[in-house]
DNA sequence: AGCCCTCGAGCTCG
DNA sequence: CTCGAGGGCT
């Protein structure tokens, strides 16, 4: 954050500037806040400013504006909720659209586990309810903490809220002395139909569905509001516990039910893909006599000790999903196709609707995924049996994908209006006229202007002001578009010379609508920040294609530092010889994406941009990150041989979760082999190489109680 | 060939 | 946040 002088120490001129700026500012925010634009301003932010403002007032009652944003309505909230960590994080689910994605979901467990067509496996099903998530903490049985689910990892501190909720007992007996409940909060639909019209009475805005009335109930800063409001809580699930509950989904459900808590009176234990998908059709049946919305049925193991060994992938368990109801759909008509470039060129369809409601939101902009949907073709370029081309006029459906994308699903040719004609996808991009080549096998068409496209060039540079990338306080994707109209930046070096060109003359920036000397001077402070910055995000601030937050971690551990990359790319740049093989060997990076990076550093223009960039920067040498304390953490391990208690897959996801890297091959690398039964040459190889072998048990015992 | 992940691009909400 | 496409690994 930029230093800013006490208002005690503020000369009455500066003062007033200031004030002139936050009224500009805070309008602004209050602006986007109520017209839906992308907000420049965190709430955190935004509380910020409006604290700073009331403290220069307080300074400098004289200079209060008549539109001073402390007398404003309405407004933001003066304080944010607090962040809670998750002790277990909330995951989400993975999803199943069709009776065949529950049978595969099936099939992949019993792989991963071993176990054969026949064994006997379990699995709960129950709605999945349209909600939002919530997590409750009782300590010794008094809840002492709830939290929504944010981005899984951390979420909000919504305790006082909570407590307002009749579903939610503040104390419980007989529960396990630290027991975190997870469940769903809700709103019925007499209950929000009811609380529309109170609102409506009042002049206050109405919701335009449960989800989102629950949503804005919940935070609420001040909890008298939310016990006004109507909400309930099912209790499906855990997250930390001091003792188990149960060793059954369905048993631990219950002991829930028992503790005081409400449950979905839906769940039902199934022995079978059949019956899960029977009780699903039977939910689907009742959906619309339930009361509150739901938008599918949850499968979960029920088994606790098999969830335990199915373990998780990166976001998602592997041992539940959410099984989803049909999208709602919509028809309206598609006024016109606009053509979008993106960083790397890539144009992408977008639908301009006639307005339409789906789902209770209003839908005007709709995906057309890429040029071969929109001709009715498949990936392979082949007609789609029964496809049929979109065109400017036609009645097409629209439906959110996921509840959220809004997407063309299908067309009306019935309603096919006379004369309309087949749309002509353009050969050339739209905002810079150069070519735009489809590759073989690749499903968009990119414009090959590079940096000469002016919307390839605005859309790179807003990746690299991104969030993960230099992240620049007050330089968001708007000041970014302005900048460039202007003509005040081209390319990223230009951003570290801007208090050069325009520092001395602020008064420019001054001018302009929404900025003041201040907010020109904390911007180039804030750009300053960031001359030092750690080497992976300067790798992924490029944009490189197929190099995202990953892939630039890879590379960044792998050479270290900047210059050491940039002379290997470029000793790469034939893509063959030591280097290139090198940059090959690096798990995760493939030719591909080696290529892309190679070819990126080997153009001149490219490569000059870079060059200025740097100039500016001072980049931080990558270092490996904090391994964890497991007796494997860091350690790379082998398995070779039959494994008898558990899979292959298994096993090395179990390995992974400890810190383990996990190899397919021997070599002096190699730490740990793990060889069972009808071990051969790797374990002759190992022993030579010395490396320490273990046998099965041996490993569990190792890793044992981790 | 299958699995899992990342990348890139889309849109709306509070 | 969500999805589809595509890359990498086994």
């Amino acid at each position: 954050m930029v230093p800013q002088k006490d208002p005690d120490n503020l000369t009455e001129d500066e003062a007033r500037d200031e004030l002139a700026h936050l009224a500009g500012v805070l309008a602004a925010a209050n602006r986007d806040y109520h017209t839906l634009d992308a907000p420049e301003l965190t709430d955190a932010e935004y509380d910020r400013l409006k604290r700073r403002n009331s403290a220069i007032e307080a300074r400098f009652p004289a200079l209060k504006r008549s539109d001073s944003p402390s007398d404003q309505i309405g407004a933001a909230p003066a304080e944010a909720f607090s962040k809670v960590t998750h002790a277990v994080a909330m995951l989400s689910l993975g999803n199943a659209f069709s009776d065949d994605d529950v049978r595969d979901f099936d099939q992949r467990i019993r792989k991963y586990l071993g176990l054969g067509e026949t064994a006997d496996l379990r699995y709960t099903a129950e709605p999945k309810i349209d909600g939002l998530s919530l997590s409750l903490r009782y300590e010794d049985g008094r809840l002492v903490q709830a939290a929504t689910r944010g981005d899984g990892a951390v979420g909000e501190n919504v305790t006082a809220n909570a407590l307002t909720i009749d579903d939610i007992p503040e104390v419980i007996s007989g529960a396990p002395s630290v027991l975190e409940v997870r469940g769903e909060v809700y709103m019925a639909h007499a209950d929000f139909e009811d609380l529309n019209v109170r609102q409506s009475k009042s002049d206050a805005k109405t919701f335009a569905n449960p989800r989102n009335a629950a949503a804005g109930s919940l935070r609420q800063l001040d909890a008298a509001i939310t016990r006004s409001r109507p909400l309930r809580f099912f209790a499906y699930a855990w997250g930390a516990l001091s003792e188990p509950l149960s060793d059954r989904q369905s048993g631990a459900v219950a002991r829930l039910a028992d503790l005081g808590f409400s449950t979905s009176p839906l769940l039902k234990t199934c022995a079978s893909p059949d019956e899960m998908i029977a009780h699903y059709q039977n939910i689907e049946t009742q959906r619309a006599d339930l009361g509150y919305d739901i938008d599918g049925v949850v499968y979960k193991v029920d088994d606790l000790s098999l969830q335990d060994r199915l373990g998780f992938r990166s976001t998602t368990p592997r041992w539940a999903i959410a099984h989803k109801f049909p999208a709602e759909l919509a028809w309206t008509r598609l006024r016109s196709i606009d053509i979008q470039v993106g960083r790397t060129g890539a144009l992408s369809p977008v639908a301009r609707l006639e307005p339409v409601t789906v789902g209770g939101v209003v839908v005007s902009n709709a995906t057309l995924h890429n040029e071969d949907y929109i001709a009715g073709r498949d990936s392979r370029g082949r007609q789609i049996r029964g496809g049929k081309d979109i065109r400017v006029g036609d009645l097409v459906q629209v439906y959110r994908a996921g509840d959220v994308i809004p997407k063309v699903a299908d067309v009306d040719l019935s309603q096919r209006q006379e004369g309309s004609e087949r749309y002509e996808f353009p050969r050339t991009c739209p905002e810079c006229g150069s070519a735009a080549i489809r590759e073989e096998g690749d499903a968009v068409r990119r414009c090959m202007g590079g940096l000469i496209c002016p919307a390839q060039a605005v859309e790179k540079l807003k990746h690299f002001v991104s969030r993960a990338a230099f992240d620049i306080e007050g330089l968001g994707a708007r000041q970014v578009e302005q900048f460039c109209t202007d003509g005040w930046i081209a390319e990223p070096a230009d951003i570290f010379t801007l208090r050069d060109r325009y520092g001395s003359g602020v008064k420019q920036l001054k001018n302009r609508e929404g900025w003041g000397e201040k907010s020109a001077l904390s911007l180039f402070d804030a750009i300053d920040e960031k001359r030092q910055i750690p080497l992976a995000r300067f790798i992924f601030s490029l944009g490189i294609r197929h190099v995202g937050e990953a892939a630039s971690g890879l590379l960044a551990l792998h050479y270290g530092t900047w210059p050491a990359l940039r002379d290997a790319m470029l000793a790469a740049r034939d893509k063959e010889g030591p280097a290139w093989d090198d940059l090959v060997s690096v798990d995760g990076v493939g030719t591909v994406m080696a290529g892309s990076v190679v070819d990126t550093l080997a153009q001149d223009a490219e490569r000059a941009s870079i060059d200025r960039l740097t100039a500016h920067l001072e980049i931080q040498k990558a270092t490996a990150p904090q391994t964890g304390n497991s007796p494997v953490a860091g350690k790379t391990v082998v398995f070779t041989g039959t494994l008898e208690k558990m899979t292959r897959a298994e096993a090395k996801a179990r390995a992974e979760r400890l810190g383990a890297r996990v190899s397919g091959s021997v070599s002096s690398k190699t730490d740990i082999l793990v060889a069972g039964p009808g071990a051969g040459s790797k374990a002759a190889k190992a022993a030579d190489l010395g490396i320490e072998i273990l046998d099965e048990d041996a490993w569990l015992a190792l890793i044992e109680g981790q």
